[in-house]
DNA sequence: ATTATCGCTTGACATTTATCAAGCGAAACG
DNA sequence: CGTTTCGCTTGATAAATGTCAAGCGATAAT
C-alpha cells in the first residue's frame, strides 16, 4: 500500500469519522492492489476475508444459478463490498469481478470486526453504509417487481442523465450487455427496448444517449426518489 | 405496555446483550399494541417514526408504484422492520399491514439512535441484524431474476417444508394471492404454477401441501443455501 | 336458510420476454 | 492490410407470464 493511498482512504464516509488509533489499526493489516479488468475478486459462496473497497475503476457483483447468471450491482469509487458478509462472518452471496483495471483496498474482515467493537464513529458508519446498501437492493426489487422493462431502462436513462449533470446528451457508463443483464432483460430485449423509447425521444447510438423530450420520457418512466434515488 | 411485555422483548436478539440500562432506556419510550388484522401500520414516503417488532401475528410488507403493487415480504414473531429507515432517519421504502391480530413493539426511532450512540452490545445487534436483513433481499433479489415462477414456487415449498419440521404434509402460511405477490406472480400464475408441480409430487388443496416426491422435486427445483437458507 | 362475498381456479387470449439463428460493423489481432 | 473476434442488432419463433371473463365453492352476512 502507498502513502498516497491514506488520505483518499480516510476520506471515504466509512472512515471518515473514526479515531487516528482505530483507523492506524484497520490500515495496518489492509492491502490495496491493482487488479486487470476481468478479475475475479470473489467467489459467491466462498467465506469472506476482506472488506472489499473500491478505489478506482468498475467492479460487477454477481451471481449464478443452475447454469445462469445475473449482473446484481455495478460498483464504482468510494463503494464498499461485501460488508454483510465481512460483518457477519457469513460466506458471500455473490461474486465480484473488475470490469476495468481498478485499484482495491482489502481490510481482512478480522479487523474489520475488531475495530468495530472498539471504535464507536466506526461501528456509526458501518451501520450507515449497511442501512443505505440495503436501502438499494430494497429499490431494485422494487423496480424489478413493479416495472417492466422498457420502464426499468427509461428510468435508467434519466437516473444516469441526472447523476451526469443533467445534459440532454451522455455515454451509457457500462456495456449494454451488462446493463442488460442489471436490469434483468436479455440483451436481444434491450435492444428492442430501446427502440421503444425512440417515440419518447430517446436516441441512443452506441455508447452515446441523448434524452430529446425529457417530459414525454418522464410520462413513461414516472420515477419516483424511493426507487430511483441513490440517497433518500 | 404491559410488564409482561418486557421479558419477551429483553430474549430478542437484538435486546438480549445490551446493559440494563440501556435497555430501560429503550423501554421507558416504547409503545407496545395490539392492531387488528389489516390494519396499516406504516406508509411508504413516510418518516419513519419508530422501529417496529412484531411480539406476536403477521405483518405484510408491500410496495407502490404506478397503481401497482406487490408484497416485499412477510414478517413473523421477532422479526424488526424499518430498521434501516430509523438508523438513517429517511423515509419508508415500503408499507406495512397487519395480516391477522397482531402485537406489535414501537420505538421511538430517535431512543434507537441514541442508545446505538451509547450502548455497543446493542450497536453490535443492530448491525448483525442488518447484515441479516440486508442479505435475505439479496437472496430474493437472486430468485427473482435467476429463478422461473415454477422454479420460485418449487423452492418455496421446500423451504417452508424445512421450516415447518420436515414432514410431508404441511399447511401454507399464507393466502394464497399473497403467495403469488411475494412470489412474484399473479394469482392466476400462482394456480398454473401448483398444476405444473404435480408431476413432481406436490398435492396442493386449499392451504394443506403434501409433497410426495422429495427428490424430484428437490431435482426441478435446486435449492441453495445461498438463496435459499435465511440463516447463513 | 338464503344470499352475498370473496378467494381461488380455469379457459381463452394478449402481451411480454426469451431463444435461436443470422448478419452487421467496429475494434483487436496477426 | 486483411482477417478475426466480439458485441450488438434484427427477425422469426417459442415460452413464460399477464389479463379478462366466467364459474365454483367455502365462508360470512342477512
Amino acid at each position: 500500500m502507498r502513502d498516497s493511498d491514506i488520505p483518499a482512504i480516510r476520506s471515504l464516509p466509512l472512515f471518515r469519522e473514526m479515531a487516528d488509533e482505530s483507523f492506524t489499526e484497520l490500515v495496518r493489516g489492509a492491502y490495496v492492489q491493482n487488479f486487470p479488468p476481468n478479475m475475479e475478486l470473489i467467489v459467491e459462496g466462498d467465506q469472506c476475508d476482506f472488506l472489499h473497497i473500491v478505489v478506482d475503476g468498475t467492479v460487477e457483483l454477481f451471481a449464478n444459478w443452475s447454469d445462469r447468471e445475473t449482473a446484481m450491482t455495478i460498483l464504482r469509487e468510494g463503494a464498499t463490498f461485501i460488508l454483510a458478509a465481512a460483518i457477519r462472518d457469513a460466506p458471500n452471496l455473490m461474486s465480484g469481478r473488475t470490469l476495468e483495471r481498478s485499484r482495491i483496498i482489502m481490510l481482512p474482515a478480522e479487523d474489520v470486526r475488531r475495530v468495530f467493537e472498539k471504535d464507536h464513529a466506526f461501528a456509526r458508519a458501518v451501520v450507515m453504509e449497511l442501512a443505505y446498501c440495503y436501502r438499494g437492493v430494497v429499490k431494485g426489487v422494487k423496480g424489478l417487481k413493479l416495472r417492466t422493462s422498457v420502464e426499468r431502462l427509461a428510468n435508467y436513462l434519466l437516473k444516469w442523465q441526472k447523476k451526469l449533470g443533467g445534459n440532454s446528451q451522455f455515454s451509457l457508463p457500462l456495456e449494454k450487455r451488462r446493463l442488460a443483464s442489471i436490469l434483468g432483460m436479455t440483451p436481444e430485449n434491450l435492444s428492442r427496448s430501446i427502440k421503444a423509447l425512440r417515440p419518447y425521444g430517446v436516441e441512443i447510438s452506441g455508447q452515446s444517449v441523448k434524452i430529446t423530450k425529457p417530459d414525454d420520457l418522464k410520462t413513461l418512466a414516472k420515477p419516483t426518489p424511493l426507487i430511483d434515488d441513490p440517497r433518500s
